[in-house]
DNA sequence: AAAAATCTTTACAGTTTCTTAACGCTCTGG
DNA sequence: CCAGAGCGTTAAGAAACTGTAAAGATTTTT
């Protein structure tokens, strides 16, 4: 795979063009779709790398086209949503969305959000299942169930763990306060958005050695929490 | 043998080409078998290097499929299971599996697990276990059951022994209790988390010669023990 | 059968971890 | 500029966990 293939999903026939002259300037390949069940079966078909789905479509709804694909395949997804539309974006992440645009959105960003999601495709694991996870400073042996960073352990306490388990097991993607807290305290208690929020905190703490140490966990507001990959300049 | 022949199990069409797409861009041979009558007769015909098996198939169990592929041969079989939590995974593996993957999956990780079975089936390497173990001024003759400290022999009860066996074969790795306690007293006996810190007290003890000894087992609140490496400067 | 050793259970104190609530901050929209 | 919502931070009490000692219960040895 030289050239990447992007599959965009927009019935917005002027949007539409807008997105793929870009992607065509860029050097990247592209197939599109107007509708979810085009959608749906292009994704297929063609097996892209990258999908771009509207979700204000006509016929399906964006986070179904979401669902079936997932119950398949774990291709990038990236959703586009007007501000409207807030509700369906936090849906769409928890059926399996990597990450979200906001209509109106400039082209640079578009783009950017293409380069930051193509680089975590090129660099995760080649290898099944690696047991050690290494993120900057940052190195968690799933195995051996300990975090170091820097080379130095660092001692967290079960949820700490089971939250950067999730996380990092999760790089680059947009994970909702719904998803997180589900995957950790189960589906039981529901008021633990608050203690999610204290733990987001000490493990930051704990991730930080000196005050310029990168910020591995984004806050996304209203939405949920991600871990990005860091550069490797930590020297 | 130059080409590999992987035998794809899959009752879901659009998923099934996907693979075998994905295969014969990669150069491998491939079989397809809808149901799981006609997967064991294929593979009982054809004898394929791999199988790939989906579990939700809709005539015969994909855990009965394993075993009776297993009562004649020792093809590796890599599972494809829908829900990560789910029970048949287990059964799989026990019935006999080699590995499992859970859906939805990415290409590359598919090809990746091809690739790390691919490799262990040509290096099957029957590398010896080594008799005796060493870790600062503690050794452990595994061959002779007996345990020395500082050259001093130090007698263990027999669970204290395997106790100890247990987290030296698993140096640097967090055990949990309830690995620990299964594996020293079996799934019978539920109440022995409370023995379980008896003998840790007993263990620590024994391994302690004066105030200022390494501590070898470490406690992880809440998850577990670990024995730690230790320097080799106890002269 | 008696003695010794080993194992299990219980209780309790000390510690760690988790939850909850309060407060200040920033950002957004009117 | 103000009001409200969402977030980060801190602190304190509650809950859970651990280490230790000691007393039965069980098994093994003498």
């Amino acid at each position: 795979m030289d050239k990447t293939l992007i599959l965009v999903v927009e019935d917005d026939l002027p949007v539409q063009n807008l997105i793929t002259v870009t992607l065509k300037a860029e050097g990247y390949r592209y197939l599109t779709a107007q509708t979810g069940q085009a959608a749906v079966i292009t994704a297929a078909t063609h097996n892209p790398d990258i999908i771009l789905l509207d979700l204000g479509l006509p016929d399906l709804d964006g986070v179904e086209v979401i669902r079936r694909v997932r119950s398949w395949s774990n291709v990038p997804i990236i959703v586009i949503s007007a501000r409207s539309e807030d509700p369906d974006k936090i849906d769409a992440l928890d059926a399996g969305a990597d990450d979200y645009l906001t209509k109106p959105f400039s082209v640079a960003e578009l783009l950017a959000r293409l380069r930051v999601t193509l680089r975590r495709l090129n660099t995760a694991a080649p290898d099944a299942a690696p047991s050690v996870f290494r993120n900057g400073a940052l190195s968690i042996d799933y195995a051996a169930g300990c975090v170091s960073l820097d080379g130095e352990e660092i001692r967290l306490t079960p949820i700490e763990y089971k939250l950067l388990c999730l996380l990092s097991r999760n790089v680059g993607k947009v994970l909702t306060h719904k998803y997180i807290t589900q995957n950790i305290w189960g589906d039981s208690l529901e008021s633990s958005t608050a203690s999610l929020r204290v733990f987001m905190a000490t493990l930051r703490k704990k991730l930080t050695r000196s005050p310029d140490s990168p910020a591995y966990i984004q806050t996304h507001v209203g939405i949920g929490y991600r871990m990005v990959r860091v550069e490797e300049n930590t020297e």
